[in-house]
DNA sequence: GCACGACGTGACAACGTTGTCTGCTAGTCG
DNA sequence: CGACTAGCAGACAACGTTGTCACGTCGTGC
């Protein structure tokens, strides 16, 4: 900046006033100082401007996923950086591997990084570390999963709901007995997805069995061998619900190494690239995850704009509005935290449409 | 930071010393600064600590790709995240969508957030914004494609013999009408796989046709409609190779809904999810973009410390060594340019094993 | 008992930028 | 022609941190 001053035989400041646009600078000051700023590529270093800067801003936002290189988040991350575009901030990511460890170290780092804010997939371990930081006054939206009890910034898809519809569908084709394949447990979207299966078996009178509920599954692999199990049973389904679509998709491949994909039914929660390709089609319940993504760094930058509103700096209490006192935020601003929910769409292809049949041998 | 030293009576340098980790700090006062710091939840401020600090460094990277969400994007994301990890360095992303502007746009506001380096997907159109960045002194690794006849760190599959490889098979099944579907053809990439098409007709002595050729697609629908109008000409290929994961889903579409996909043999370029679950399960040249990615950013580090080591700023011509010239950046530091070549591997699955066919009809 | 070194600590400036305030110039009106 | 105003430019301090250097307090050796 110095030099591009130099250049342009002008003080720091004017330069300062042109870079960020400011008025009061003479055109022809103005044009020369842009000249100058090109010549030598001058590049305004936004950490020194934030440090000095009254709002504090580093137009920088955190993200944080369980693995970035999965569809699902990877899907989420293409719709936060679609908002976060339309305000010209950037994204720093991390993946957190769902280890509440590694979640620690990256919203410290982020922190450190004084992002204005962050999206967060929490990791359902020990939350703690992201209470912490939103305490210190960093503006925080949950996604895909909100920690339990405690009141934050959320966007969700009605899990038990779409769980529940597509249990009902598999229901109305016949079927009695019905599997469930579900996730890690203690992450709430299992859970809640659990639940809906076991409503929509209790609405629909149909039994269930211990057999055929095959919890904590973490990956293709583990649901591969699931299914192999419940395909070993003396009693054995005649449908499958995998409550995720890496699960689904190892379900599938049993399914199919068994040659069995056209005989037992089969439905997913989440959609994922080619389930309409493959033989047969399978049914899902689709989330919208570019549109959760989206939703969640909008409202981000809304509680960022309502934190800039207010005097910064941590817990006034008192202020506070009677009328529904604990959907406010513990430290922070003032607006009510909100539990966006957006609802997933069972979309019906051949899987599903499989009769229930009881096999030879 | 003001306020830890004053909970724990010590000097603001003291603090710093604590937290850098540096020595000389007794031993009770490191424990009472640290217990400050915790009960204050205090995070040091990077950006006022890059300000000040000798070398400059933020310890965070740019990652700059042609879209977040798609698969091979995200899994080089992935691979370049693993390599940060390692060294607790954190990943700025952006997605250029192959957008010259969008990309110029992204490495300004990288740079102005001084990232200490940058991984880029170039988008292949006017890269001059980037080597403007380099020659300022940003260190560069280019993935997945090169810019043309510049010399700068690479990380690249083989595409040409890739798809050589694919074609020369395809040939072995006795396919002498191969078509090829290929992306946008300006990009290095692009080309390569194109011209290890041209190559393996001409070493197999089949011939090319035009009509059997069609580039410049750039999404999945494309490569749908352009398949079907390979179905539809009087003389239909026999077999078709898709040069991009994306393109080959499409074709797959387009052969599926024409009950064609056990008639017409199909090869692509880039593994997907699942293309071993489809029926027929897709040949591919697999990449391996994790990899990919891993490279980079291991390349990236090895250039950041090379530059380190170098009196910053600028050119100094006089001190090269003759033997490699044009091997060495422009301006930056003295460590030749390097390319590495990750090889591909050719995963022959079904698709690929369909003998050709004349069609009745 | 004194000089000296080693070690631990703190005062101060500086990093690149912007908020504030002051000063200068030119234009306008009485 | 003088005083006042508006508008533009620059000097200076400060943001939170660290590099440098100087200071004080021991313990040690002669």
């Amino acid at each position: 900046m110095r030099d591009v001053a130099a250049l342009a035989g002008v003080s720091l400041k004017t330069v300062s006033r042109v870079v960020n646009a400011e008025s009061g600078v003479s055109p022809d000051l103005t044009a020369r100082v842009r000249k100058a700023a090109d010549q030598l590529a001058y590049r305004p270093d936004f950490t020194a401007s934030n440090l000095r800067r009254a709002d504090r801003r580093t137009g920088t936002i955190g993200l944080m996923v369980e693995d970035v290189g999965n569809e699902f988040s990877a899907t989420v991350h293409a719709g936060v950086e679609d908002a976060a575009n339309e305000r010209g901030v950037a994204v720093l990511t991390a993946s957190t591997a769902d280890n509440p460890d590694r979640e620690r170290d990256v919203v410290r780092a982020f922190s450190s990084r004084r992002v204005d804010g962050l999206v967060a997939v929490p990791s359902g371990g020990d939350d703690s570390s992201l209470w912490i930081e939103r305490d210190i006054g960093v503006p925080l939206v949950f996604v895909d999963r909100a920690p339990k009890g405690v009141v934050a910034d959320c966007v969700l898809t009605n899990n038990r709901e779409g769980t529940h519809e597509a249990i009902a569908h598999l229901a109305a084709q016949g079927h009695r007995k019905i599997a469930f394949l579900g996730g890690v447990s203690r992450l709430e979207t299992a859970q809640d997805r659990y639940e809906g299966y076991i409503d929509a078996l209790t609405a629909a009178g149909l039994p269930t069995h211990p057999s055929w509920v095959l919890r904590d599954l973490r990956n293709p692999e583990q649901a591969t061998d699931a299914t192999r199990l419940l395909l070993e049973l003396s009693d054995p389904p005649t449908a499958i619900f995998a409550a995720q679509n890496l699960l689904c998709m190892g379900a599938f491949r049993a399914l199919a190494h068994a040659h069995l994909q056209h005989s037992i039914a089969l439905a997913g929660f989440d959609d994922f690239a080619l389930a309409d390709m493959l033989d047969p089609a399978v049914t899902v319940v689709a989330q919208d995850p570019r549109n959760i993504g989206y939703r969640a760094a909008e409202l981000l930058f809304e509680r960022m704009d309502a934190d800039a509103g207010v005097t910064s700096g941590g817990a006034s209490a008192g202020s506070r509005s009677a009328d529904n006192d604990d959907a406010i935020l513990r430290n922070g601003p003032r607006i009510n935290a909100r539990h966006h929910r957006v609802s997933s769409r069972l979309i019906v292809r051949e899987s599903s449409l499989i009769p229930p049949r009881e096999r030879a041998g």
